[in-house]
DNA sequence: AAATATTACTTGTACGTACAAGTTGGAATA
DNA sequence: TATTCCAACTTGTACGTACAAGTAATATTT
């Protein structure tokens, strides 16, 4: 029963624990792992092998340390470099409303997206929903999204935890968000966007074209977003 | 001469001297640091520690590690999430050509900059220069940038390594990159900015507003970019 | 000469120990 | 009662050891 991979690279199979357990909820958001002695005892390892998965989890962002207390699971995704709606007044962020305007459907993959696609996704169809956010009512992000359905399946929007996909992919499918690509343009909106977003035709649009890399091979999720930056502008930070 | 600082946090020591001598081009970008073992002969600690100081330049970007080989010393900013230019054509990146349009001069704070600033920014005067950036020989990207007159003096434009004012803060004075904050807007381009990037007034362009944290204590950078996205869009990427 | 094996390096993982430093709550003291 | 102190936790740093695994040049064998 996986006994020689658990030989081998300890603190993985220690880490992929701690990181299902939070991922499902277990260790839930907010409260403290169990401290790193009581992690030795439970597995029977030393220390220094128990910090080490600590530490890969602390650089994928999943726990924060604080000495004297223990290590803190966090909201994944905050410390990730994301691009976010940021309210204008003050700073704080802004409540977003998500609505599903086109549930996911099958269909074959859209020019548009501007990265190059794996052999085997050009082989699978594709899976394409359409969202679109709201802040304060108004809508501010029109946003198309493709993944291959080779790689994950249809995932019915009733699934969507929070209305969110990456909530669903790490809570229901235990896949998570490794990196991403981004492409950002300012456009005239097409009459298209412009209806969705209930702008005028040719008004200044941010376009951004993104792929996202999951701990899933052979899935990425591609994204086609037009953002009405004119009165909340896209934020982003990254730290060291 | 220090000796009470080293005693503690050796790793930081080791840590700060690879650092140092990664940043004035002693252990060149490309070349490989000296083995574990040396490092630890060398400095009389053992390899525990000083793999936690190569753990730290990993994880800032200054080192990759190679298994069986060593620890390649690379380019830093590769890995730094920073927006960068990207040609259209390929996935090349074009060598970008910066030309400072106005020399680093002192005057007061500009109200443009959407961030808050520290009392002592506040206090201080700050330096102001702007640079265009072309491609091809056409200009893509506007930049306004201040900083702090306190934290570090005025810098002048003939100093900029390789026109670089990020490579003149690592090379000359040790500063380092430690993260930054950005708002990113879509806007019709001003007379002013459509002048300099040579397009019409009201064409849609990318409006960036960035503060860059450093290592140097009270040093930011504050940074207002205009770019023309329309042939060559601004990339972003970033992996755990 | 070419293929193979050895050897001497490199980093990767894991063991165990010791003490420093920060946090917290309860016991002892004022 | 209010304060101080301390003991029992937590994580942080550093010591030393051992062997696995990957790399590259050299020596050996075919």
């Amino acid at each position: 029963m996986g006994d020689k991979k658990l030989e081998k690279h300890k603190y993985r199979t220690i880490r992929d624990y701690i990181k299902k357990r939070i991922q499902i909820g277990k260790y839930p958001v907010g409260g403290y792992l169990p401290s790193e002695n009581e992690l030795c005892n439970r597995f029977g390892i030393t220390r220094t092998t128990v910090r080490k998965a600590l530490d890969e989890l602390l650089k994928e962002g999943f726990i924060v340390k604080e000495q004297g207390k223990g290590s803190k699971v966090i909201e994944r995704g905050k410390s990730l470099g994301l691009l976010t709606v940021k309210g204008i007044s003050g700073s704080i962020d802004y409540e977003v409303e998500t609505i599903v305007t086109e549930p996911p459907r099958i269909v074959g993959w859209d020019p548009i997206i501007p990265f190059s696609l794996t052999d085997e996704e050009k082989e699978s169809q594709c899976v394409y929903f359409q969202r679109v956010r709201n802040i304060n009512g108004r809508p501010v992000v029109l946003e198309n999204n493709w993944y291959s359905l080779n790689a994950l399946g249809l995932i019915k929007s009733d699934e969507f935890v929070d209305g969110s996909f990456f909530k669903t992919l790490s809570r229901e499918y235990l896949i998570e968000i490794m990196g991403a690509e981004q492409e950002l343009r300012s456009k005239p909106a097409s009459i298209d966007v412009a209806k969705n977003l209930n702008i005028h035709e040719g008004a200044p649009i941010l376009h951004i074209s993104v792929r996202f890399r999951t701990s899933r091979a052979g899935l990425n999720l591609y994204g086609d977003l037009y953002c009405d930056t004119s009165e909340y502008p896209i934020r982003n930070s990254y730290f060291l």
